[in-house]
DNA sequence: GTTTTTGCAAACAATTTGCAGGGAT
DNA sequence: ATCCCTGCAAATTGTTTGCAAAAAC
């Protein structure tokens, strides 16, 4: 949270409460996949005079300094993660085609098949993005 | 795409000349990946008096009809492509952050990972989607 | 005191929906 | 004659932008 408070400073913008809060609802929601509607629904709370505007464009500022990053599931709905600290990228997603829900998975799969896309297509990898479709196993028992 | 026309009837839908043109769009850029604009704009060209409406209407048909599946890239812009015939699903996109274009790689890496998957999370996997972004080729030779 | 940032409302873009007319069976 | 399908326009949804006032440094 500091050096992310840092970062914000080093680059010249400014330290509002608008953007903490926002920073502190996505830091309480890691694992929430939030869109960004959901976040102005969070944020409200704290801050009820917040605009919705204010929560696109601090989310846009936090993608651009890469603090965050805006990804896409089925919907056209952007939803917002924290970008893992590393720079290697050994994070998927389970998708629920049932309930919907998203979770999260963190395992290093990838590395060779890396290693393979830049030899055989000659393509510089930066990042990745696997995403499994499937049946949850809470949906999976429930049987509907 | 007679297989494709059998499917509809069988379904109970018409076979409507509307229907056949975004067929028949969709399967002259079977790697453009298009957009319902696109779509539209290509099939206009045959047909000017179609809708936009319907060309949705269409694209979601065959979606659901699993033919075609929507898919996101970077953008909140649905994109179209036809569903592989097997039931295997070994697929994926090479996205360049540069230009733009996304490229089909057909290779058959996940097999091993969705079965993990499947034991560890407990996970029922259907499908999955697996893009890499990077820089292309194209785009690293051009060196801007 | 400047320069950013905010909140609001209006603008936009992609997609969906309601409905009356048209077409296929 | 019925039921499905189309085209149009209006409605919805998610996101962006213009602008004057307010806040940060």
């Amino acid at each position: 949270m500091e050096k992310i408070k840092q970062l914000l400073r080093s680059s010249n913008f400014k330290l509002t409460p608008q953007r903490e809060v926002v920073l502190e609802v996505l830091l309480e929601n890691e694992e929430g996949h939030l869109s960004a509607d959901d976040v102005y629904m969070l944020v409200k709370k704290k801050v009820p005079e917040i605009g919705l505007a204010t929560v696109y464009r601090t989310l846009e500022l936090l993608s651009e300094l890469n603090i965050i990053q805006k990804l896409y599931f089925g919907e056209n709905v952007a939803r917002y993660e924290f970008r893992s600290d590393s720079d290697d990228h050994h994070h998927h997603h389970l998708e629920c085609i049932n309930c919907g829900k998203v979770e999260e998975i963190d395992e290093d799969w990838l590395g060779i098949i890396e290693e393979k896309v830049e030899k055989q297509y000659d393509f510089k990898v930066i990042d990745h993005r696997l995403t499994f479709q499937g049946i949850c196993s809470r949906c999976k028992t429930k049987d509907n």
